[in-house]
DNA sequence: GCCGCGGGGGCCATCGATGCCATACTTGCG
DNA sequence: CGCAAGTATGGCATCGATGGCCCCCGCGGC
């Protein structure tokens, strides 16, 4: 016999309902209106029966009753890239307190911005019978989803918008965003402005990137031609290209880095720099305001919470056609962005 | 008709095995052969079967077959506090990777420091019959998890033991983390040194505070009494603690910060002060070295890892008595942590 | 020509709970 | 007192797939 309290041994198998039912000297379809509290149970049957359960240990089995009420879950998935980033764990965060409101419970997985791990996953989540399936997608093409949609698992796109297929997407104003941050530095005086970007193959680095650049069109500024440098991918490199820019013989005044990966390396690049350039980096970050860094913010966990409400009107049974929320953005500056050109 | 491509629209009842069978003119159970890549399936009846099942856009039902095979599912169980803290996404994150090896997939749910709430999350998660339950508790005691235990679902607990039954966990260093924190700061010549505490009753926090006052003890310093804040909870309290230090008429030359989100907070408070004091906390975060922050740092990601590892093993029939695994920490000097005595 | 063998495929019970319907016993009330 | 309405309970089919078992057929050996 184990030891009381120990929380390990061999899997006993589960007892069923129908043992619980024996124990209290029930029928099975007695047992199971006692155990979901439903009317029509004397006080007394229904005591007897919870008793046998807990002596037993007795747990509903979650599955046997989905499947009888007809596959329907109260699972909702969210594919996205990995969980560590901050960006992504905002939106994880919002999409669950959100969820949560509904009785629904969220189920992760990343792709590691792998396209073919993504469909995968899409696959296993569908099997699984998940109520609807969120995405930051990874995949260029999505029109391998079309026909899920159609059969009642409503898909909704975060952060980046479906491609080949329609379908609700949360998405962030990314060209705004990105044209107000270069209107900022150029606001400053500042015509040499550097921007470094993650992936131009991903949409929203693409709409950063042309944001800035319609911001420069605007203002009839070619200098900052030079400084472009995209597909820069992660923390590192940022910080290399960074150091890069600075070594030119005219380096830039300004720099404005497309998502927040990059203005970490940004920053650490800066760093004991004396006469640093001005920087405005895309999405917020924690401390931000302690390092005195501006920023293009906007509500990652909104983002996630909206997601979450088209979800839910969709499993409500809303129809109609695809909708797109666009989360607004807006430059906070806190004195690295309004730093004077040298 | 709608639209190609749509993803919404009425819900459409899924097909079922039978009718991919009937389209193939084939029987159910050679269909469900033929799906499942069984062997002695002849090759274009194999064919026939999945081209009927690509037509009617169908896919396996996940729940009738995981009830069939006995209610063994393919999903692991993750209760903690707000994923939205970077502390708990680095764990979620490392528990996820681990998991996904072994074609598990991890079900994260919050429990917003509420036990109530968490315990009502752990009996929703059992009757969804997850393989493994990992968390990071917020109730004081877990005896009501003892039957369960014994059931065959393996629990793990992260960040914090358990109390009232025995099972695996993974838990930080603190009580020796703190200790070298405080050990550093002694080094440095610093008798005045504030500590700066979370929920004393929580089984880390009261550890950092042990192990900050087992340091002292040895060192025989006790001017750092006047100077001991606990129950901070949040950022904004930290900072607000942080400022009533230094207004004192003595006030402290060092500060310990017991996690990440005070370590913030202090962060803030010291932001802009001509000559703030030595400071250490407890967790390393982003940007810490930016900042020069100098921190207790432990690998919050090799601790999901470890327990998603102790719970796989669980999982794959090991048995036998409870284990604990200890994450170790160490000091990492930036500078903030070796200001001098003022 | 008969038998054994194995590949291909079908039938039926089964996993564990719930929906629908039937039944026995109580009440209430004209 | 009789009947309708209501309460407490039980029986049985069912959700969708899979496991076990059996059958049929073609082929090769003796």
């Amino acid at each position: 016999m184990s030891a009381p309290g120990s929380t390990h041994g061999a899997a006993v198998r589960r007892p069923t309902l129908t043992q619980v039912a024996a124990l209290a000297g029930v029928s099975l379809k007695t047992a199971s209106r006692a155990l979901n509290r439903e009317p029509n149970v004397a006080p007394d049957t229904g005591r007897r029966v919870r008793d046998a359960a807990d002596l037993l240990g007795y747990r509903l089995n979650g599955i046997a009753r989905e499947l009888r009420r007809g596959a329907t879950s109260t699972l909702v998935g969210l594919i996205s890239g990995d969980l560590a980033n901050p960006f992504y764990s905002a939106v994880a965060s919002g999409i669950e307190r959100e969820l949560r409101q509904h009785g629904l419970q969220l189920v992760t997985a990343n792709n590691d911005e792998d396209s073919g791990l993504e469909r995968h996953l899409v696959e296993a989540f569908l099997e699984r019978r998940v109520r609807a399936l969120l995405v930051v997608p990874s995949a260029d093409r999505h029109d391998y989803l079309a026909v899920e949609g159609n059969r009642g698992v409503p898909f909704v796109f975060v952060d980046r918008p479906p491609n080949g297929v329609a379908a609700d997407a949360v998405l962030i104003d990314n060209s705004g965003g990105a044209r107000s941050a270069a209107d900022h530095l150029l606001g400053g005086g500042h015509r040499r402005i550097a921007l470094v970007a993650d992936l131009a193959r991903k949409a929203p680095q693409r709409e950063r990137i042309d944001g800035f650049m319609a911001s420069m069109r605007a203002a009839g500024n070619t200098e900052w031609e030079p400084y472009l440098r995209t597909d820069v991918h992660d923390a590192r490199r940022a910080e290399a290209t960074v150091r890069d820019l600075l070594a030119l013989p005219d380096p830039p005044t300004a720099i404005f880095t497309a998502n927040n990966r990059l203005t970490t390396g940004a920053l650490r690049a800066l760093r004991d720099r004396p006469e640093p350039p001005a920087l405005v980096g895309f999405d917020d970050f924690d401390l931000a305001d302690v390092l005195g860094t501006s920023v293009v913010a906007h509500d990652a966990t909104a983002m996630g919470r909206e997601a979450a409400r088209l979800a839910y009107e969709r499993i409500s049974g809303h129809t109609g056609p695809a909708r797109t929320v666009v989360i607004s953005t807006s430059v906070i500056a806190r004195g690295s962005g309004e730093r004077p050109v040298r």
